[in-house]
DNA sequence: TGTACATCAGTGAACGCGCGTTCACTGATGTAC
DNA sequence: TGTACATCAGTGAACGCGCGTTCACTGATGTAC
């Protein structure tokens, strides 16, 4: 609503910044309203501080903008889960750590968390400069991060997991519901130690 | 896009059929569509063949029209669920049937299935005819069903279960994670019998 | 060092559209007498 | 049995709004000479 007061137009030969602010803007937009519905393009230009049409030398549309922020979100997750299980000093702590910690990123953005896997903006082939594929990539390096901490618990007896990277899957679809639900619900009646379960009952531990 | 011709009037007394009309058009639309930000008052209203103005003796704005349909899918899951129950013979049979049901359920209907928990179309404490308190109501019996199987299961020495009612929600979780994924890409590198993994870990199986 | 100019970064006004919502209305039909 | 009338079911026109998108533009700034 509030209108950021007058910006300072970038210097010549750096207007590609913009890109970056108009990204901000919208994962800004989209933290306090809770709602991707909000982000249209011209609330985000206002949350800015530009003119709308100065947002087409940058994304085609709408939904490339939305491309845009998923994909920042998924690399910011990414770090955060390598970071995470470089920390631990066992397979089993490694593992743990790495599904914690995505339960608790998606805990602590809910609204970020339902954008990068509600679907459904789906934006059709885009070819702005972030693509499906990266995000397919960017998908696929979370999901490897907990098919290796799987499988090098199954290797050291830890799990009984036989077919980690199968397992994995399964694994990250227990983490997925649990994370979900939890971004779509305020009260649902969670029986301690839920998150226990899950991984415990998917990871073949104990 | 295309209206329904001229649709015959009720007769006097009758009027609350076009409730019923109205919440079957906003179904074909989801349906069609598959994209739940297609429903608003007017393409449902002209779905239905009637003015947009004829729909406010029925409804008082649009999330009130998504809570019926929401309502409504959830009833029908629910009933689906329990005859798939009452038609299997043994407690493990009957968890399994449950769970292929449920996951067949979302997959034969994914539009439906996003809105049913996808969330966000939240409305604010309405007073319509289907209430948030309904609607949770159906969300536990489901998961009620759920539960009182795998109960089964573990009394009969089936489920390694050691506290169902718990487990259950774990159990939910996978299957949610599963057919929501499901529900929403259309590509994903599924590792065969992901069902069985999911259901068998978490149901305490084998 | 000075200056003309091309380019870059971004603006502001305008358009047509579908939306939600309001209002006064219409015509069929059941009912009271 | 006949008829006046209240009510019910739904209409059609109109409104103001925010949206996406277009267009011609402006003014600062780096660069070629």
């Amino acid at each position: 609503m509030t209108e950021t007061a007058s910006r300072a137009r970038n210097r010549r030969g750096e207007g590609g910044r913009l890109r970056e602010e108009i990204v901000a803007a919208a994962v800004e937009l989209l933290a306090e309203t809770g709602d991707e519905r909000a982000l249209t393009l011209r609330s985000i230009a206002r949350r800015a501080g530009i003119a709308a049409p100065s947002i087409y030398p940058h994304f085609p549309d709408q939904p490339a903008i939305m491309l845009a922020v998923v994909g920042t979100a998924f690399a910011e997750l990414t770090e955060i889960l390598r970071a995470a299980a470089a920390e631990a000093d066992s397979p089993r702590a490694r593992l743990e750590a790495i599904c914690r910690t995505y339960l608790a990123y998606a805990q602590s953005h809910p609204e970020r968390y339902r954008t990068m896997f509600g679907g459904l903006w789906v934006p059709t082939l885009e070819s702005g400069s972030v693509t499906e594929e990266d995000l397919a990539a960017l998908g696929k390096e979370c999901m490897g991060l907990v098919a290796a901490a799987l499988a090098e618990c199954a290797a050291a007896g830890v799990s009984a997991s036989t077919d980690p990277a199968a397992d994995a899957v399964a694994l990250w679809l227990g983490l997925h519901g649990l994370a979900h639900q939890r971004a779509v619900t305020r009260a649902f009646p969670w029986p301690p130690g839920i998150e226990d379960r899950v991984i415990t009952a998917l990871g073949g531990l104990d």
